[in-house]
RNA sequence: GGCCCCAUCGUCUAGAGGCCUAGGACACCACCCUCUCAAGGUGGAGACACGGGUUCGAACCCCGUUGGGGCUGCCA
């Protein structure tokens, strides 16, 4: 058993976040693998209205991701009084001071000195007493530099000077993130800090309030790179589709959303791809994450999950649709299994199935009847052999070969087209064999009439 | 603006000075297979941002340029 004590800390925003997911999920290998302790820590400082919706959500998530955790979920919203504990201290070694200034106030007095936004220290030396109305700054030392070394991108350096006097305390007395941040991680003597890329600012300030607060040995930073979208900014909740419960709802697959993420920043080496979480754990190295932002490609995705999807048996692949289908489809399943990118996919393959009447896509109409003339005839010619010929997918190929020969369309291939529309109302799907027998004889015929009827009366209304 | 980070095909990446006329995957194109679509097979197009160094030798090391991103809140 190692010490390795590793925390996920994820704001309770209401939704789970895809970047959250890769961040908790290179967490919880770095976890696994080192043997260490997976914490998982909601960072409500803030509005922690909703907490325990928003909790629940975040452990939902995890859970269905298979990540799971070795203590918590701990809230910062119950631990007050560490913080307070933490800010006294300070306080007391003179690391705080009070400040009464508005943000218009900061950026007034900002503009009129031609300064670039940041607090300026207005309060820096005025001496104010803590009080109500009054938040806490950190007073940032001056000269000097503040560096560690990122397990993910190397030493990175900052000038002090370049640190403003950050808020530890809002006005309110309730703490801000970066104080509750660090007096937890101490607190809970995590060793590596693995978070996203747009937290690197903040570690400078989590480092010198380390220091200030006599904490000891600081833990190791990773940090993550960002995952963007198209147009190469970070991922958000306005723009993109981020929510991690929508790719569940879609029909993607926890192990494909596993497998995916985690060669967002890192990768096996070679040309391996499909990694199990087995393989995940073993094979994973911290240090080789890469520190260029990744492309969030869905499309790639798809091809993972659709992956997945082919290589389970057709029970197993039957018990992970039952989400979106009923057991009506059953005996169509072997036929969509590779057909499917997603779960939610499969119910457009197969609706032609279980709807009462064909919905004809206007575009794949209009593409058949103008590719075959003898539409009618043909349906004509195939509803006459198949009221005839034995209802299994063999005897319905004969009797529709049989039908395109008579009405002089020989190639099967062409032939199936207007069949297919007809039953369908597409011009793709599963096998159609296959997909007549399933229907049954009297529904096809049904239909082969209702498409013939509708290309009548639109020949009539055209001549 | 300031601070910080980043830079191999469109995308995710392999590559840790010679194995690279740069490999794989997704997407794309063509062909094969085939009752459509998929799946599968074969082939194709497609990248080391640029400029200087260092070195016998650079995609790999250093510097600069350019480009992109993150942060800049009494959010996290």
């Amino acid at each position: 058993m190692s010490s390795v004590r590793v925390r996920m800390a994820p704001s309770p925003t209401g939704y789970f976040h895809v970047g959250s997911a890769r961040t908790a999920l290179f967490n919880w290998l770095f976890t696994r693998q080192q043997e260490g302790k997976f914490v998982l820590r909601i960072e409500d400082t803030d509005l922690a209205r909703n907490r325990a919706d928003a909790a629940e959500g975040i452990e939902r998530a995890l859970r269905w991701l298979g990540l799971d955790w070795d203590e918590g979920p701990y809230f910062q919203s119950e631990r007050g009084k560490l913080y307070e504990a933490a800010i006294e201290r300070l306080l007391a070694k003179g690391r705080l001071y009070a400040c009464d200034c508005t943000a218009a106030q900061v950026a007034e007095r900002n503009q009129a000195a031609g300064r670039p936004p940041g607090y300026d220290g207005y309060c820096r030396q005025r001496n104010l007493e803590p009080a109500p109305g009054r938040l806490l700054r950190f007073r940032t030392p001056r000269s000097g530099h503040t560096s560690w070394v990122d397990i993910v991108r190397g030493e990175v350096v900052y000038e002090n000077s370049s640190i403003e006097d950050f808020a530890v305390r809002k006005s309110t007395g309730q703490p801000l993130f970066i104080l509750a941040n660090v007096v937890d991680d101490a607190e809970m003597a995590i060793t590596h800090v693995i978070r996203g890329e747009d937290h690197v600012p903040n570690t400078p300030k989590h480092i010198l309030l380390w220091e200030a607060l006599e904490y000891g040995a600081e833990p190791s930073f990773a940090h993550l790179p960002l995952l963007v979208n198209g147009a190469r900014k970070k991922l958000s909740k306005r723009r993109d589709k981020v929510a991690l419960e929508d790719y569940r709802d879609e029909g993607y697959l926890p192990e494909a959303m596993v497998n995916y993420l985690a060669l967002l920043g890192w990768s096996p080496g070679g040309d391996r791809e499909v990694l199990s979480l087995e393989q995940l754990i073993a094979e994973f190295r911290l240090d080789q994450v890469k520190s260029a932002p990744a492309f969030f490609d869905e499309q790639k995705l798809a091809s993972f999950n659709a992956e997945y999807l082919r290589s389970f048996s057709t029970a197993e692949f039957l018990a992970r649709a039952r989400e979106w289908l009923d057991s009506r489809w059953a005996p169509i399943a072997p036929l969509v299994q590779e057909r499917a990118r997603t779960l939610g996919e499969v119910y457009s393959l197969v609706d032609f199935l279980f709807l009462p009447e064909v919905r004809t896509d206007p575009a794949d109409w209009a593409k058949v009847r103008r590719q075959h003339p003898a539409f009618i005839a043909l349906l004509e010619a195939a509803s006459a052999n198949y009221e005839e010929c034995e209802w299994a997918p063999e005897a319905i190929r004969e009797a529709t070969q049989a039908a395109g020969a008579a009405v002089g369309v020989s190639a099967l291939a062409k032939a199936q087209a207007p069949i297919r529309l007809a039953i369908t109302g597409r011009t793709v799907g599963p096998p159609l064999f296959e997909s007549l027998h399933l229907l049954g004889r009297e529904r096809a015929l049904a239909r082969l009439k209702a498409a013939r009827e509708k290309a009548r009366q639109e020949d009539t209304g055209s001549a």
